[in-house]
DNA sequence: ATATTACATTTGTATTTACAATTGTTGTAG
DNA sequence: CTACAACAATTGTAAATACAAATGTAATAT
């Protein structure tokens, strides 16, 4: 096994994935990657996270994690205040218009999502997590 | 397991996998993409293949590839034809200096291809393809 | 207090990609 | 033969992304 064949399979996985994923949003007129920050920012229940943090999470230069935010403040869907300990900092909320978004999202990229994996079985599923994570570290 | 986590990990992988391969071709001044292309052709062993048989083989809209390979072509590692025997076709051929570009940068491809999944043992690799084989189709 | 360094984010710019529409060519039905 | 559909590639354009440099703030050293 070549580690050629490895990484391609990967990397036409992660295409086929994407393209599902976007489609799914497209509706929504929203990308993915909003989508995510979008997620990350409700899994803090009312903290603030700043851009950093978020950054760490997504998969994207800092620069354009900044673009990616604006965008969606210009859509309302999220806040950005200065932390006032810390001025450097930036602070983001999900608004509630923002957690409306995601309650008429969340069901259709659950499916979508579903759809995606429905062929893998539970072993893969914890099989190709295991290996991926060992891949990542 | 959700399948959240796999999609999620496995998006990860390819970033991962993505940057360090851009990386290593960095000082050659190619795109991992337009690399792909080149080894394509060069899979052709001097048999030309037309711009939707390398789309088909590549992770992008038809559109970019064309450009992609506009790209190729002002760099000389690549010659466009029309097919004769149909008009709206395209043949593509890798040139001697596209060939030796591929010399050049072969080994350290390897290399960077063969650190990225070293921590995989012979199985892992093997169930990791199966299984994303298996999601693909 | 001032200079220096590190930190957190932003800006500028070029390149890449997505999406829609268009061009030119071939096949085919009437 | 002509019209029309299908095919293969390209073009135009907006949005996303990569990369380098700059801004503003805080921490530290002298």
């Amino acid at each position: 096994m070549e580690a050629k064949e490895v990484i391609i399979s990967i990397i036409k996985a992660n295409c086929i994935l994407n393209d599902k994923l976007s489609a799914s949003l497209k509706p929504f007129k929203i990308s993915l990657q909003q989508f995510n920050v979008l997620r990350i920012l409700r899994g803090q229940k009312g903290l603030p996270a700043n851009l950093s943090e978020v950054h760490e999470k997504m998969v994207h230069k800092m620069s354009n994690t900044t673009r990616l935010i604006d965008k969606l403040i210009n859509k309302t869907f999220v806040k950005r205040n200065t932390c006032k300990q810390n001025r450097r900092k930036i602070e983001l909320f999900i608004t509630p218009s923002g957690l409306r978004l995601l309650d008429q999202i969340d069901l259709i990229v659950k499916i979508t999502e579903e759809k995606i994996i429905e062929k893998l079985n539970t072993k893969e599923k914890e099989k190709i997590v295991s290996i991926l994570r060992h891949l990542n570290n």
